[in-house]
DNA sequence: AGCCTTTGACCAGCG
DNA sequence: TCGCTGGTCAAAGGC
């Protein structure tokens, strides 16, 4: 169990190490806080409503960023940093606000560099950091975590997933956002971290699906980690519960767990689309 | 009775 | 080898 977790650590250490090196890409430095964002998240599209040629540059910088952003995810915990980087190298979301600043920090200057490639007339008719402002592009990783964050607080990696949100309002109990049962198996306070992890399996019979969850004092939960892929769908294992909690169950299900499972569903599409 | 949470103990990996 | 740490187990008690 813990050499499976393992065994997925050090895959996607080896897929992002390969991805790293085999980049072009010069590294680019963005001053102030450093951030982290999944190798396949910087796979970027021309923009339409710019000439191509600076559509390519502005990703070409962006995608330089990423990288040097995800190299140094890779060194997390040789390093000390200040920002608020989260502390594993597996799924790591930045807060989307502080990634704009970033871009819109690196775009000022990358412009002047622009400036000495391109006239001042083109300059002043595109703004690179444009594109991460409009939800219906995917162009980077920051405008997609923005989107995830904001459907919903849970998000899945096909292995091993981890969610960061400040203000959660979602429980990670019984039925979750996610729509699942999950039975709590443990609780530990881990170093590092302010507030106690819980850790919740699947209720369903076989079903290897487990969760960590960081609740604040509050009850917010601080961070989701999801470990694994459900072996049954939720009607499954809806039927499975026994009739006395099944009406319980049901009405949570068909408040909120609908709508917030179709948000995970879109999620989960993103994900995989984006970041593997 | 069945399922849940709580919580201290235990185990394995790692430096 | 040893201590630290994260993850899991399992007994106890509650609903």
């Amino acid at each position: 169990m813990q050499e499976n977790s393992k065994n997925s650590r050090d895959s996607l250490r080896e897929s992002a190490e390969q991805f790293a090196g085999s980049s072009n890409a010069s590294p680019i430095i963005i001053s102030g806080i450093e951030a982290a964002i999944k190798p396949k998240a910087v796979r970027l599209k021309p923009v339409a409503n710019h000439s191509s040629e600076i559509a390519v540059k502005c990703d070409a910088a962006i995608q330089a960023a990423s990288l040097k952003l995800y190299k140094e995810s890779i060194e997390i915990g040789k390093e000390k940093s200040n920002s608020i980087i989260l502390y594993r190298p597996i799924a790591q979301v930045v807060p989307s606000s502080t990634l704009l600043k970033k871009l819109e920090d690196h775009e000022e200057h990358n412009r002047n560099l622009i400036d000495v490639q391109f006239q001042t007339q083109q300059l002043n008719q595109v703004n690179c950091s444009q594109p991460t402002l409009n939800p219906h592009q995917s162009l980077t990783p920051w405008s997609n975590t923005n989107e995830l964050q904001c459907s919903s607080n849970s998000v899945y990696e096909s292995e091993k997933t981890k969610v960061k949100s400040q203000h959660a309002t979602n429980n990670g109990d019984l039925y979750s956002s996610d729509g699942y049962k999950w039975r709590k198996y443990g609780q530990k306070q881990v170093k590092g971290s302010k507030y106690p992890r819980a850790y919740y399996r699947c209720t369903h019979p076989s079903c290897p699906v487990k969760k960590m969850v960081e609740r604040s004092k509050d009850g917010e939960i601080s961070e989701i980690v999801y470990r694994g892929d459900h072996n049954h769908s939720m009607s499954q294992q809806i039927k499975q519960t026994s009739s006395s909690r099944l009406r319980e169950q049901e009405s949570v299900f068909d408040g909120n767990g609908r709508k917030l499972m179709d948000d995970l569903l879109v999620n989960d599409s993103l994900l995989e689309e984006n970041f593997f």
